[in-house]
DNA sequence: GTAATATATCGAAACGGTTCGATATATAAA
DNA sequence: TTTATATATCGAACCGTTTCGATATATTAC
């Protein structure tokens, strides 16, 4: 078992002080050019690293960025906050930081269960993920450590946001382009901002053709966004109703993907008889069959951005409040019964 | 902005060396109940919290464990692994670890892009999901640092499995109990353990039933074990043959729906044609008609499992290699067409 | 009653880096 | 030439813990 290497054993080696070393290691200060060429061979010779609890006990930084996610968030089984968990973990491997994922309950009294790398200061910045209790959002705030929002809003807070009202209009547009006119809509907690704006949207485009969106049209009542939730949408706009849509936007492909299933089982033909689309273009659309018209939201990119937008935080100290939004597009598949040419 | 405590301010608060608060920090050691008590209230009153980075580099532990995982499994869309880590970051936190999450080439040469928690001594133990180059598990080895393997063997080192054999027994025993004689199989990838195993017993099971396995009713030449790998597997089997085979097992969930796509697509009726059955219990087997019956794997118990025994690994120190194995059960839903009374 | 042991507390030395002046020399500006 | 500035290097302090003796007292064993 050969032993680790200290930066001592590199300062000893090149004949120079410990805080030479450090310089070049931080790419600091002035070294010439021939010592640091010298301590950089010394260093892959020895394959020294420095060890990552020393340097952050004296420069005060952990090297780790936390990414926190409400509980009900991390049990759905939709893994569409998993996808951006793991874009945020590829870009962070690029800025040499880690990330801690943890989940907390959706507010800080609750459950009184502080993260731990908030308490220990094991982290430089932190990510939230979805929809999260204010008062979390005041507890990190007065932490004074850079944090923003993925897919929330909060007021004065940087944010990465999916572009809701584009991809709105895109199936509302596509449904009009395939004759419908009677377009429904399914969703539920209208108080995540992306969902509210879904249904916004949904509403404007329609009034905007000159259509006013009758009440038997949507349903929005659900608590929720699962597939469950799509299946009691639909069942209760398509049972017994005398103006029943023929067309379907759901908040989201989940909630599409239930309400397929309820039309499946009661006999309606899609997209004969109904026509679909969601939104968030996860996996399990394309399975589903017919396969799901849906939006697409750059999951993966979310979460660069997010590391990206934290890695600057923390460099620059300062305080500008940034609000991102990322683009959607349109994903046609089977579901709709509209062709593209 | 309210500064932060350290340890020394709880001891002079309490009139009490540093070591005494250290001692009661960590359990460790005789201090008395009174002064245990005092230095408790005193911690809770000024909510202090040790950081972690000082006590990293005093005590030499880093309170994380890596999570390794290979490229391809990590952009394979669907999420078995994903899961596992879920199932270990859940562990994790009730042991006060957290989990580092990385991925890597299959062999330690091929892209020398080591993980930075290695280096950097930022972990106490590994662990690595799925299949991975030999060279990384020596690689590993020869760091003297706790490690252990899911859903993957290797010799003297400890890991956590699934209970492949049993779980394709009870796939094959279901669709003989449902008169089928012509069972076939799917997969890829023969040198990952869990699908040898899974063939390997399906083959044997139909052996001891006294049929012999045609070649024309199986196929794993796949190079892997996608949904578009189960599709063209299928197509190799019921493409112009004369003997085809009424079940298909596949190797996993995924080959599963792709093989489903391909029958559905040239004419045959699941399951009243064919009968199909997969393994792993993903999500998408529940979206996909007819419902898919399959074998379920707990994966967020063997991420559980991991974390308890790297733990274990950690504190004793001693080299004993366990080998755990974790249950399965059959799914019955409605891709097989037998029912279970 | 004395020796051995358990309980309680503390000072000081790690742990392995970063960073702030101090010092010295080379270069540019006046 | 003198002064200011850029370049180069170093020593020492510091980051916030843990842990190893040392010391002292209380308890138990014989």
């Amino acid at each position: 078992m050969k032993k680790k290497f200290t930066i001592r054993d590199v300062a000893k080696k090149a004949g120079l002080s410990l805080s030479t070393i450090s310089l070049v290691l931080n790419n600091k200060g002035y070294v010439s050019d021939a010592n640091k060429q010298k301590i950089l061979s010394i260093i892959k010779e020895l394959d020294y690293h420095p060890q990552r609890s020393a340097r952050g006990l004296a420069s005060q930084l952990s090297g780790n960025i936390g990414f926190i996610l409400t509980e009900d968030h991390f049990s759905q089984s939709e893994p569409f906050y998993t996808r951006i968990f793991l874009g945020t973990e590829f870009e962070a491997r690029k800025h040499n930081y880690y990330i801690l994922l943890t989940t907390v309950g959706k507010n800080v009294k609750e459950t009184y269960e502080i993260p731990r790398f908030l308490l220990e200061h094991n982290v430089d910045g932190v990510i939230i993920a979805g929809k999260i209790g204010s008062s979390w959002i005041e507890y990190i705030s007065n932490k004074h450590i850079p944090f923003l929002l993925v897919d929330y809003v909060a007021p004065k807070v940087s944010n990465i946001t999916i572009d809701n009202r584009t991809g709105a209009e895109l199936v509302v547009q596509h449904f009009l382009r395939g004759g419908h006119k009677k377009i429904g809509f399914i969703g539920g907690d209208l108080r995540h901002p992306s969902i509210h704006e879904r249904f916004a949207q949904y509403q404007s485009v329609l009034l905007a053709a000159g259509i006013t969106p009758s009440e038997q049209w949507y349903n929005v009542d659900q608590s929720n966004t699962t597939s469950s939730d799509g299946y009691e949408a639909a069942k209760k706009i398509f049972n017994s109703n005398d103006n029943k849509p023929t067309a379907i936007f759901a908040a989201n492909d989940a909630m599409a993907i239930g309400c397929m299933q309820y039309l499946k089982e009661n006999g309606f033909r899609i997209p004969k008889d109904i026509a679909i689309a969601g939104f968030d273009n996860i996996e399990a659309g394309l399975h589903v069959e017919p396969r799901l018209t849906t939006v697409n939201v750059h999951r993966e990119e979310m979460g660069s951005l997010a590391v990206r937008r934290i890695v600057e935080m923390v460099k620059e100290k300062n305080g500008v409040v940034t609000k991102t939004i990322t683009p959607v597009e349109l994903v046609v598949r089977d579901s709709c019964g509209i062709r593209m040419d």
